[in-house]
DNA sequence: GACCACGGCCAC
DNA sequence: AAACGTGGCCGTGGTC
């Protein structure tokens, strides 16, 4: 395990003993790693006596084969072997409830063993039978018996079913030769395997390990033996050893115990709750500088709002830190008792009675800030944000364990909360996790939590685990990145890995996101106020210009019905199930629909489609302009399909219909949130993540990352952001970036040349495409682009030419297929793969490589390897996909495959170029910061007098 | 009341 | 079953 510590002090000790002292005496034979011999086994001695300690080879029996007579009867003797094995599986006495249930699990899997090869399926009545935490014990028996076991629904499959270590049937002693010979006959196989036969050497091997550790045995010699199968019986007995056999056990326990050390959690709590306790903890925290160790740090929170910046509000209620399970935060207790034990686990709680600050945090600050203290965080940002708040600016980031999972895999993963990676990933007890959740009923807070004696424990356990989870995390996945070569295709990476390129890139990138995040933007809260008003008095007045046209329509088809349902009062016009059903439902009709009654108003359902899952009508955008037609005020002649069925003012009302909700979702969307997470400073602190497939970043809280560019709707939402008092802002924008991407990775030699001389692309690419247009331009009857304008040009006199080429330039970028440009192009299927066919005709080097690069990735999987594509800088994307057999799914992942390296590519160019920017020296001098991110542009900010030289780095 | 899938729509 | 890639947010309507 890498960066796995040193053994804790801790470790060896007998743990408390569960219930009465019935195991006490096996209870001794528990820690000593690498058995050192603890004394006689009690097992072999009289029932119930306890012998005193004694060196391996010393206290034996008068070497007799003659049976003794104070011998334990067989079956005894049996359980007691198995009773062994289950301490040095659990590493702690097992109750008795729990063994019996091991002993009835053997049984039944002889059974199953016997009645069938194939896959195990136990029924599930036997795991109903059991508590939890019994079921625990059962499944971690039987992942350490090296089968491989999971849940499945009800039941409880296994895998590559094994032999289980402990099928002695019983165990028979003879004199042979002099020697004493112990034969540990198993249970009687009808189908024994070669594999079986090896499983079974190797777990003989281990009881012979036991024995020895145990002082059974003369000497080393005694035990080494192997496993011969006897005739046809199918039975297994041990009857010598082989030199070296024991050593080779020894190695697998050696192994086994190391995988054990590996799933055991962490340890105990120090609770650091006074001055006194934090000023010794700080010393110890202090004292572990530059010794290569990684802290992990998480806390717990009270009064955050998620809808809230977590720059405008919450406490750090307490902070947690873990540093390896070696390191003891308590002071042990002399005595040795039952808290004796290591607390690795530093829990600061920062907040007194009343919420208030309790000064503890103070005497962590330097700590904290110490930029020379390497420090793992789930999600910096946040972390950071909130102690911030709390007057304390976190030194030594060293990793983020989220950022870090995101680049080990891309895809794979479900989640990539703290407790998802540590469940799927982290091995034993490190899973384990408890739910603070559940702990909580709603609107309670740490601090209420904590307050309660009853829950104060567990709620502890469960925050000082997360950083202890966290540490572990972190660990592993500096493991698995270092196991990955990091070819980076833009400078020499050699010997290099993905661990490599976190700190290279995405650990300085994550610091820079985080003061990003921290600065926020500020936007004009007065003129939101003033549009959103605007924007509310527009929706109301739509709203009701469709409903009053709706009731009139009634009234007049239907003027002797007064027992209709006011559908034009009740309707929710925000609902797309209850619109569908009014304006496509069968004229005259009423149903039931999203639980109102709805009279339909017949319009056909062939000018529209519908939805592709839950099948319904679409109403959405297009539809309703399409309905409405351009301008149905003006006359019939401006109206839309509707007009045959509503008449003009049905048109006017669809218009009034797409209005409303045109106008409402800027308001629910732009308008209000924005002006919802504006702090007090009238700054919008957005989260800036590494969470997308890509590299690209996401922004959320909001996501300022997607408002409207343009004027929409009659509202421009983007003169919302402005500058400081006495500030500006530059917009830094790549042109083309994306593109410029693609034509260097593809090597096209007509994109390179057209971008690097700054022309116009799509009409230089309409002039490749089409043979009219480039027989216009070389005849001089025009320009491909301006050029002094004299003549016209491509996009005058070829725009559609010019915009079929645009399209399909971007298009080819996430794979476009004929299909899809024929619906964007409004054409057919067949003009639209002839357009795709003069792009790629003109661009042939495009399609080259986008052929390679799919055939290249999925040829991975012929070197047992996953499909996968990387970005110029070496990033990976895992495309289990690529390689399927099924079409559509091949076809997805090819489309993924080839927008990558292009979208994924402009990724790292402008992440690079964000720490670039964030640490440029003259920017900082000239006082100019970045402020947001939006995929190809940056946003900085700086006082107005130095804006032009900011402009010129 | 919390959560989720869905449709729809905003960005690049 | 899908047909153009990467995201986040909103409201509805359903389930738990």
């Amino acid at each position: 395990q890498p960066g796995y510590g040193p053994a804790p002090p801790g470790f060896g000790q007998a743990p408390p003993a569960l219930g009465p002292q019935r195991f006490a005496p096996l209870g001794s034979s528990l820690a000593p790693p690498v058995f050192a011999p603890p004394g006689l086994s009690p097992w072999l001695g009289p029932a119930g006596v306890v012998p005193p300690p004694a060196p391996a080879a010393a206290p034996r029996r008068e070497g007799s084969a003659a049976p003794r007579g104070n011998a334990p009867p067989r079956k005894e003797l049996r359980e007691r072997v198995v009773r062994e094995a289950l301490h040095l599986f659990f590493q702690h006495p097992v109750d008795e409830r729990t063994e019996n249930t091991l002993l009835e699990l053997q049984t039944r899997q002889m059974s199953l063993l016997r009645s069938d090869r194939g896959l195990q399926v136990f029924d599930a009545s036997f795991f109903d039978e059991v508590d939890a935490e019994t079921r625990d014990d059962l499944l971690r028996y039987l992942h350490l018996c090296p089968m491989k076991a999971q849940c499945v629904d009800s039941g409880l499959t296994i895998e590559d079913p094994v032999l289980p270590p402990l099928l002695v049937d019983r165990i028979d002693e003879e004199e042979r030769d002099g020697r004493r010979v112990v034969t540990f006959v198993l249970y009687d196989f009808e189908e024994w395997t070669p594999e079986l036969g090896q499983q079974a050497t190797s777990e003989l091997a281990k009881m012979a390990c036991m024995l020895r550790q145990h002082g059974y045995c003369d000497g080393p010699d005694a035990l080494e033996g192997k496993v011969v199968f006897l005739g046809g019986s199918g039975r297994v007995e041990l009857y010598t050893f082989e030199p070296g056999a024991l050593r080779d056990a020894e190695e697998r326990l050696s192994e086994t115990r190391s995988e054990i050390l590996d799933e055991r959690g962490p340890g105990g709590v120090m609770r650091v709750v006074s001055k006194a306790d934090a000023d010794r903890v700080v010393g110890v925290l202090m004292g572990l500088k530059d010794q290569g160790r990684w802290h992990a740090v998480d806390t717990e929170i009270v009064g955050w709002d998620p809808a809230v910046s977590p720059y405008s509000a919450g406490k750090v209620a307490c902070f947690t830190v873990y540093c390896g399970p070696d390191v003891d935060f308590g002071r042990r207790d002399p005595s040795g008792g039952p808290q004796s034990g290591v607390r690795d686990r530093l829990y600061v709680e920062t907040l007194d009675a009343r919420g208030e600050d309790n000064g503890l945090l103070e005497v962590f600050r330097e700590y904290l800030e110490d930029p020379g203290i390497p420090k793992v965080f789930h999600n910096y940002s946040f972390d950071r944000a909130m102690f911030r708040r709390m007057g304390i600016t976190v030194g030594g980031f060293a990793a983020d364990t989220l950022h870090m999972a995101r680049l080990w895999k891309t895809d794979d993963l479900t989640s990539y909360a703290l407790g998802s990676l540590a469940k799927n990933h982290l091995p034993g007890d490190w899973k384990k996790q408890g739910k603070f959740e559940d702990l909580r009923s709603k609107d309670e807070e740490w601090t209420d939590i904590v307050a309660d004696p009853a829950r104060r424990r567990e709620a502890i356990d469960y925050a000082t685990f997360d950083a202890a989870v966290t540490w572990k995390l972190y660990m592993f996945l500096r493991g698995k990145l270092s196991d990955d070569e990091w070819k980076d295709s833009l400078k020499s990476s050699g010997g290099k890995t993905l661990h490599d390129f976190y700190h290279e890139y995405w650990r300085p990138l994550a610091e820079a996101l985080a003061q990003v995040e921290e600065r926020g933007i500020e936007v004009d809260v007065r003129f939101l106020e003033g549009e959103a008003e605007r924007a509310e008095s527009e929706v109301k007045e739509a709203e009701q210009g469709f409903r009053e046209w709706l009731q009139k329509f009634y009234e007049e088809q239907h003027p002797d019905d007064h027992d209709l349902p006011d559908t034009a009062r009740d309707i929710n016009l925000s609902s797309r199930l209850q619109l569908g059903a009014l304006i496509f439902g069968s004229a005259g009709d009423e149903t039931e629909t999203g639980g109102m009654r709805i009279v339909c108003l017949g319009v056909p359902t062939k000018l529209t489609e519908v939805t592709k899952i839950s099948k319904q009508a679409v109403v959405n955008r297009e539809v309703l302009q399409k309905l409405a037609g351009p301008n149905p005020k003006s006359g019939e002649s401006g109206c839309g399909e509707a007009l045959e069925f509503l008449g003009q003012a049905g048109c006017v009302a669809m218009a009034d219909l797409k209005r409303m909700l045109d106008v409402q979702k800027i308001l629910s969307t732009f308008l209000e949130p924005l002006q919802r997470h504006a702090d007090e400073n009238h700054r919008v602190h957005s989260s800036l993540n590494i969470n997308t497939v890509s590299g690209r970043l996401s922004s959320r809280n909001p996501n300022l990352q997607q408002q409207p560019a343009f004027e929409r709707a009659g509202y421009h939402i983007r003169r919302a952001f402005r500058s400081g008092r006495g500030k500006r802002l530059i917009v830094a924008d790549y042109a083309q970036l994306e593109l410029r991407v693609l034509a260097h990775v593809s090597g096209e030699a007509s994109m390179i040349e057209c971008l690097r001389s700054d022309g116009d692309l799509h009409s230089r690419t309409a002039y490749e495409m089409y043979e009219h247009v480039q027989e216009s331009v070389d005849s001089g009857e025009i320009l491909i682009e301006c050029g002094g304008g004299a003549k016209p040009t491509i996009k005058d006199r070829f725009g559609e030419e010019r915009r079929n080429a645009k399209t399909v330039t971007f298009g080819i970028i996430y794979g476009l297929t004929a299909m899809g440009l024929s619906k964007d192009l409004s054409c057919s299927k067949e003009k639209a793969a002839d357009v795709i066919e003069r792009w790629y005709d003109s661009r042939p080097a495009v399609k080259r490589w986008q052929e390679e690069l799919i055939a290249e990735g999925a040829g991975r999987s012929r070197q047992g390897k996953m499909p996968a594509v990387h970005t110029l800088r070496g990033r990976r994307r895992l495309l289990r996909d690529l390689a399927s057999e099924v079409g559509w799914k091949r076809g997805a992942a090819e489309r993924q495959a080839v927008n990558l390296p292009a979208q994924g590519g402009a990724a790292d160019i402008v992440n690079e170029a964000m720490v670039k920017v964030n640490s440029n020296p003259e920017l900082k001098t000239l006082g100019y910061h970045i402020v947001l991110q939006v995929h190809d542009e940056l946003v900085l900010e700086g006082p107005e007098e130095n804006a032009e030289r900011a402009l010129a780095v």
